[in-house]
Parts: structure tokens; sequence; C-alpha cells
DNA sequence: CAGTGGTCTAGACCACAAC
DNA sequence: TTGTGGTCTAGACCACTGG
């Protein structure tokens, strides 16, 4: 393990194994499909606890990397299972986060009945009564996400009385339900009428949209399309 | 905590402690903001070790729900820090695991010198040799995703030899640099000529594209874009 | 400066699954 | 059947940071 001079700890820490057994996946001996010894025998070998080992192996294991399973040991991955994080916070907190003002803006707002793929998208029964908003978020004053909301009002009959004139659904909604099961997907739709006036797309360009559905104990709470300016790219590293 | 009847072990298992500790979260007396007991305390209370404890508010906290500081305590987040999860399996296990057969086409091979953007989005010198490989991933023989790739000839001067033909360059890539740093991103596209012939969309209609770049120690790898039939849509839940 | 989380240790029992 | 990972415990020291 190379640790250069400074070594503040000279416990063997579990980041100091993991970072070891990474480079030996990667640069070592332990290649793809490789078995690798039992936890004991590499406690042993690293000089540290079998927790401290556990915990290390469980940890890389966590990143896709390897693959644990009792009795039969731990392997590493032949196809490593990475997966994306995309970090999905509140259009607000996105916008301020790059360093822009934030800025809010009601375009409509309407209650009805909720229209058939929503139903069969939120698994609401047909015709129910919904909450429709769609809004606008700026950054800078430039738009940066038009958003179209749909609210269960049987869920949530509180929201018919909110006009989010100033508040964005989305803010109200994480106050109201903090913590839900979501569905995220992406997409890409030909530009409406609406985001060629709000978003500035060509008539029919390309539009990344991005969608949330969520329930809250299995009771369908909110859908919601948000629409991204022209050559919006989403990334996230991992 | 409810338990049903063929309760096994009776000690208290840390995923107990965390489903109760998510309850009173989104159910009890925690709401957002709420500043927890220490974890002493509250192993006390749930009658188990602090070292339980620790796990459990630990695995809690890294779904986005905790907070958790030194000396500060423990908290509940006011905006759950939440992360969608992708999955980003090879074109073949996708399909597979969708239960239909897979299917490969090589569409075009060809060494040249990387173009402008492609220097820009990895890091190339400008005009590196590079080889560039499109390709079809098939479904049951239908069009799934069309691949465009880009692989640094100078990083990988053995992909040169390779011909593509009947091996998706990303298996032969994962194969060749199992692990490395990925970059990964969502766009939407109008559809060219090429996703025209092979995915089936109407000209200038929108294409969801995933766009993947690899590096590996530091040093470019490939860039990959994946265009995806009309009407596609990729979904995580979380 | 002191309270809180971060982590290590040694030992133990257990569940699962491959042999 | 039995080896391997999964997890709990009790105790301890430490690092960070908020007051």
């Amino acid at each position: 393990m190379p640790d250069p001079a400074p070594r503040v700890a000279d416990r063997t820490t579990f980041r100091a194994v993991m970072a070891e057994i990474l480079r030996r996946i990667t640069e070592g001996p332990w290649g793809p499909g490789t078995r690798l010894p039992g936890e004991v025998e590499l406690a042993r070998a690293f000089g540290c606890s079998r927790t401290t080992m556990n915990r290390a192996l469980r940890e890389v294991a966590a990143l896709g990397l390897l693959d644990r399973r009792r009795r039969a040991g731990t392997r590493v991955r032949t196809a490593p299972l990475r997966q994306a994080r995309f970090a999905m916070p509140v259009a607000r907190a996105a916008i301020e986060a790059a360093g822009a003002a934030y800025g809010y803006r009601l375009i409509a707002r309407a209650a009805g009945a909720a229209p058939g793929w929503l139903g069969a998208r939120l698994g609401l029964d047909p015709g129910a009564a919904v909450l429709q908003v769609t809004c606008l978020h700026l950054a800078d004053g430039a738009p940066a996400q038009l958003e179209d909301r749909w609210i269960n009002a049987a869920a949530l009959p509180q929201a018919l009385d909110e006009g989010f004139a100033t508040t964005p659904p989305g803010e109200w909604l994480i106050a109201a339900v903090p913590y839900s099961e979501v569905e995220v997907g992406f997409t890409a739709r030909a530009a409406d009428d609406r985001a060629v006036a709000h978003l500035g797309h060509a008539p029919g360009g390309p539009v990344l949209v991005m969608e949330r559905a969520t329930w809250w104990r299995g009771a369908p709470i909110t859908f919601v399309a948000l629409a991204h300016p022209p050559g919006h790219r989403t990334t996230a590293r991992y």
C-alpha cells in the first residue's frame, strides 16, 4: 500500500484497505473473474480485523465491482455493474448551485380530470380529479425548465387551495409529502407551442424531457415533466 | 416495529432499526429538520448496540434523508438529497434482461482524426488519431440502439487491429479496460439520416441520446453516443 | 473545549448455498 | 454438510467542529 510521508494514523483504516483492493482489481493481480480469498484470510494478510475487511469489501461491492455470495465467496465482476447517480434537486437548488439567481413564473393552473395517459402512468382511476400546473423556472432571468405538473387531488386536497403564484409546486409538495417513492425517466419530444414560446425551441425541434412520477405509500401523488432548453445536457459522473 | 409471526431472530437487526427510523421520518415524530438524539441514546432506546445504530443511521443517510455531522449531530434533511441511480449495462445485457434476443450489426468503421468537439469533450489533443465505429444493437431483430463510438488510438492501439464485425466495441472495451472513470449524460437531438434509416425516426424528429465518456487513470479512452428509437424512455426508480 | 459521529477490534453466532 | 459472508456486541480511541 503506497502511503507517503505524512501518515497520520497507523491503524489500518477501511478506506486504505478499500483503496488497495481497488488497486488490485484495476491494476494488480485481481483481474475480472478472480475469486478473492475469504475475509478471514484477507484480514490477516492486510493486518486488520475481519470487521474492517468486511466493511471495505462491502463498499467495493456497492461500487459494483465485486459479487459477494455466501458460501460462494467474493468474485471480481466480469462486467462491472456500474450505475450512474443523478442528483435530483429541486429547480431552485439546481439553479442556485450553478451560481445563478432563481426565478419563478406561473403560467397556468387548472383543476380537471386526469387524462388517460396520466392515469396509466400513475395508476390513477380514469377521470380522477387532478390539479394541473404549468410554470417556468428561470436562471438569471433566462428560462431553464418548463414544468408541467399534475397533482392527485384525492391524495392532496389541500393543493386545490394553493395558487402557486409565487411558490413552485415542487417546493410546496416537498413540504407536504416529504419522502415518497419516485420513478424518474428521460425522453425526447418534439417541441410544442409552449416549448417554442417559453424555451426558444424551433417548432418540432428536439426537447429533452425529464419525467418524475411519485407515490406515497403506494398512492399516486404527482407527475411532472420538465422540458429543457435546446442543447441542454444532463450529466453525472461515476 | 411491526413484525409478524414467524420471527426468526429476536436480535435487533440494523434493518429493523432502519425501517423504524424511516417510519419515524416519514410518518412519525421525526419530521423535516428534526434533530435526532445521539447514537448512544438511540441505541439504548432501541435496545441495540451503538455499532448497529450507527450502521442503520449511516444507511439512512446514504439514502439522502439524513444529514450527519460531527458535533452537530444527525438531522432530518429538509429537502431530501434524492438521487436516481441508472444502471448502465452493456447493450447485450440490457436487451437480454428484457427477454429479447440480442443482435449486432456493424455499420461503419474508420480510423481518422478526432473532430474538434470530441477533443474538447474527452480532453484529446486536436487531431489525435481515433478509431470511429458505428453499429446497431437489435432486440429480437428490431433496432434498439444506434451506437456512434470513438476510441482513442493512442491509448488503445490494439483497437486498430479489431474489425468489430461481430463483437460490439463496448464489449471489447470492457475486456480491454475493465474499470474506468465515466461521465454519462442525456440530451435530445434532431434525427439525422442515419437515425431515420436505422431507427425509423422522422427526419428532424426528436432523438433521445445517451452519451458516455470514459477515462482510465486520467487518460481519455472512448466516447460513445447511443441514439434510441422514437418514443424511447429511460427510467429508474429510487 | 467538549459533544457527536467515525471507525477499529476481538469474538461470536447465524443464514445461506454450493458441494 | 460446511465453508463463506452477514451481522451483532461491548468497549475503546479518535477527529472534527460548533458553541
